[in-house]
DNA sequence: TACGAAACGGATGCTGCCTCCGTATGCATC
DNA sequence: GATGCATACGGAGGCAGCATCCGTTTCGTA
């Protein structure tokens, strides 16, 4: 990841077809959800299932690939989020954050979190998922360091809490009120007793 | 259902080739989830697929028959919950019972809740959950006069709240230190502030 | 015992997954 | 520009699961 153009430049037909590729998954998982068939994924990038298999082993593998962009959209949003004063506020649109990365596709929740639990260091999906988990350690530390959040509150809890919700919106079984009221059940859980609201 | 025996008996093979379906069922959602396949139910049940479909026209009418008897040990826990004095311990245990039988079978929190969201009356699930929600409800009002539970809470929010835990422990992702502070959360979010832990 | 209604069950068509290998293509070399 | 080869393509094919349909069997009754 940090080291750049190892080895030589992929030939031409193989960057097309990964961007057509990723193109098309993108719109199918927007569209089906993340259990979309890889078969009309690869006919719709105009390439043979054999093509879609050998850039993308697995469906993990294309959904990572997918969610590349909206991690880095993340660690941009991370870098504006900390330039806030207040550590209570940054941990609150932080988990706001890692909601809605997980809301990007219907059924997305399910491979996230089993690549978090997942020793397997095959899955693609666990690097970015330990990251959100190791950075939202870093805001809920943060955030009890300024006394506003509860000792006994740990970041893998708050991650687990925010797919729990992101898996609810993506249900569809809930309405924006009682969603707003799931979120304040969460915030004032993990809320230092005492601090103002 | 208040009404029994309308019609006449059903024949002998009928009785014995669903409750041998039951007894698959059951077997096979425990094994590998809701999700496991109907074939192979069965083909243990000892019939063939069209048997099967013609007895259980869909997945959740199958589920729905199996989840008979674990709802109706729900209501017997309902009653000896609600001989408790303390409301907010009996809605604490309600919601505990509530998560354990979303956690029948693995994958269940999904077509549960799809059933709860569904306007469509053709989902053999629909009933029961609609009636866990009310249940719920009623045990958030009676905390509430109470004063142990916030006025704005509601019991389909706890309802929710529940599902999206029982969902997370299906998973397997989470181990029981971040399970009970998972529920812990929960609880200090919907308790009336100012209460005692 | 015989009859008719009801239920059985497996063959069937369909969709999606994933692999394998004969063929096509891009790129470096001459 | 032509050539050769490594690399990638892509679709045929085998497999599994879903859901249906209909010829055959079974049950209960008369």
């Amino acid at each position: 990841m940090s080291v750049e153009g190892q080895g030589r430049r992929p030939r031409a037909d193989v960057r097309r077809n990964r961007a057509a590729l990723l193109e098309a998954a993108q719109r199918h998982f927007l569209k089906y959800g993340v259990g979309t068939s890889l078969e009309a994924v690869a006919k719709e990038a105009g390439v043979g299932p054999g093509t879609l298999y050998r850039h993308f082993p697995t469906r993990e593998a294309l959904l990572a690939a997918v969610l590349q962009t909206r991690s880095e959209e993340l660690v941009a949003r991370r870098e504006a989020i900390a330039r806030l004063g207040d550590a209570g506020e940054a941990l609150r649109q932080w988990l706001r954050a890692v909601e809605e990365y997980f809301s990007a596709f219907n059924g997305l929740p399910e491979p996230l979190i089993a690549a978090a639990r997942a020793q397997e260091p095959g899955n693609p999906l666990t690097l970015p998922c330990d990251h959100l988990i190791a950075t939202t350690d870093e805001y809920v530390r943060a955030a009890q360091r300024a006394g506003q959040v509860r000792p006994s509150v740990t970041g893998f809890d708050l991650f687990l809490a925010a797919s729990s919700v992101a898996w609810m919106m993506g249900t569809g079984a809930i309405d924006a009120e009682s969603l707003g009221r799931l979120r304040g059940l969460v915030e004032s859980g993990y809320r230092q007793p005492g601090d103002a609201e």
